[in-house]
DNA sequence: CCTAATTTGTGCGATATATGAACAAATATC
DNA sequence: GATATTTGTTCATATATCGCACAAATTAGG
């Protein structure tokens, strides 16, 4: 690609969108600057034309993103067709399960939300389709990262950040990589409150029919209630069952 | 705001984004350009920047949107308490009512969900976050339409496509203000089967503690299982008990 | 297999945008 | 209440982008 072909203004302008990410409601242009790093004229003006196109809006101090926004990652879910037709399973999974059952694909080091039935809150966090957690610590994330060959997987390792979120998180990279073959191997995956305390899950991939990993599906329970010993007894039959049909309508 | 205060290579990129919508998973570079109407030269630099980005992704000839993109508006999900904090009023609500329930705004003439809670799969339509439907026939658009002042809400009407979906939708505006009155009186609205025939829909609006109308939450019921006329009966205590429990956790 | 029709890639002049400094206004600090 | 600091805005100019026109490549049709 050549120098021209790339747009820097939009890129930056998309740099500003992002910069209203976690808890940041309401920015002001020198907080946007100082997030995007980019000049404070240059974010007024991706400010004041996200305004303009009504993405945003301006109380003279403080800009604001609108729901127009969903509008961008809402092309992304209606166009793919892999959050519409996972949904559907993903709701009788639930059901069947009596707990929140949820979809994800792979996006760098993280698993983005694409799909979620919720039957109760055990979770501290809001999860929503884009959604993001890290993948290494999270079962759907071990069963994608299994489902790369292993110089892939390593290199995913190699860019994040492993953090432990409890005292029970994995952060050795070969541990990590261990655990990636036992996952390929039994074919899912179980965390035991690695992600947070109180919190187990069990998740599978989910194939097209030519054996592709196309996405991972996952049941979280609370520990009280289920211990991680006994997840797979308990969940991974439901799971086997969503992935087979999932299997014959996935193109 | 002046001219110059306007990037509109950010603009263009925007559109751009938004052309991946409906079913169009893949886009070529002419076809991006037709649905934009941007000459052919400015899509192709703005669907390369997307791609050098990670947004969007190159075979050759179709580009695809990523999951990064999913991004953007979770910037806004994220960012803005309101789907955060009606989220787990939301699953309960369903729970209880054994029923799917959801949370939207309003956008022009659009309401867009903000969160949702499902329960079983009733409608041929998959709504997520980031969904939107015409307001004038959705239970949760008429709470919202009936909260605007007379004029705001006729100029909502005016530049709505008042296209029936149904032969039960209303489309006549001064049929549907005569309704916004009713809803505003009677603190709800209910839809018989205006949206899709089979369904049926009951809504409140949510208001934080000034009084202000922030949201609209509603329950959704197949009208085999529950008559229109019944909906109120059977669903509105329960929206109106989550409704006072929002009232006192909303700024 | 060749021609016509589309689609895609590229060079260029005209136009629009980014930059960084300078200034004014608003806050914060003492 | 005066000074220091941060913030928003403006401006001139260097730089980058836009859209057109043309060439190359691909696809469709006969």
């Amino acid at each position: 690609m050549r120098e021209t072909d790339f747009v820097s203004g939009f890129a930056r302008g998309l740099k500003v969108i992002e910069a209203f990410g976690e808890t940041r409601q309401r920015l002001t242009i020198a907080e946007a600057s100082k997030l995007t790093g980019l000049d404070r004229a240059t974010v007024r003006r991706s400010l004041l034309t996200l305004s303009e196109l009504g993405y945003a809006v301006f109380d003279g101090k403080f800009f604001t993103l609108t729901p127009k926004i969903l509008r961008l990652g809402h092309a992304y879910l209606a166009a793919t067709p892999l959050p519409t037709i996972i949904q559907p399973h993903l709701d009788q999974l639930a059901e069947r399960a009596g707990q929140n059952a949820s979809a994800s694909v792979l996006d760098g080091t993280e698993v983005v939300y694409i799909a979620r039935a919720s039957q109760r809150r055990v979770m501290s966090i809001n999860l929503t389709p884009g959604s993001r957690l890290p993948a290494f610590c999270a079962s759907m994330g071990r069963v994608l990262l299994a489902a790369l060959s292993e110089g892939e997987a390593r290199s995913v390792l190699e860019r994040t950040d492993l953090r432990a979120n409890t005292p029970n998180t994995k952060t050795d990279p070969e541990e990590l990589m261990a655990e990636f073959r036992r996952v390929r191997e039994q074919g899912y995956a179980v965390i035991d409150q690695e992600l947070e305390i109180g919190l187990c899950s069990i998740a599978v991939p989910v194939e097209n029919d030519r054996g592709q990993t196309v996405a991972a599906i996952n049941i979280g329970a609370p520990a009280a209630y289920v211990a991680a010993s006994d997840m797979a007894e308990q969940f991974l039959p439901l799971l086997k069952e969503t992935q087979k049909a999932l299997r014959l309508v996935l193109p």
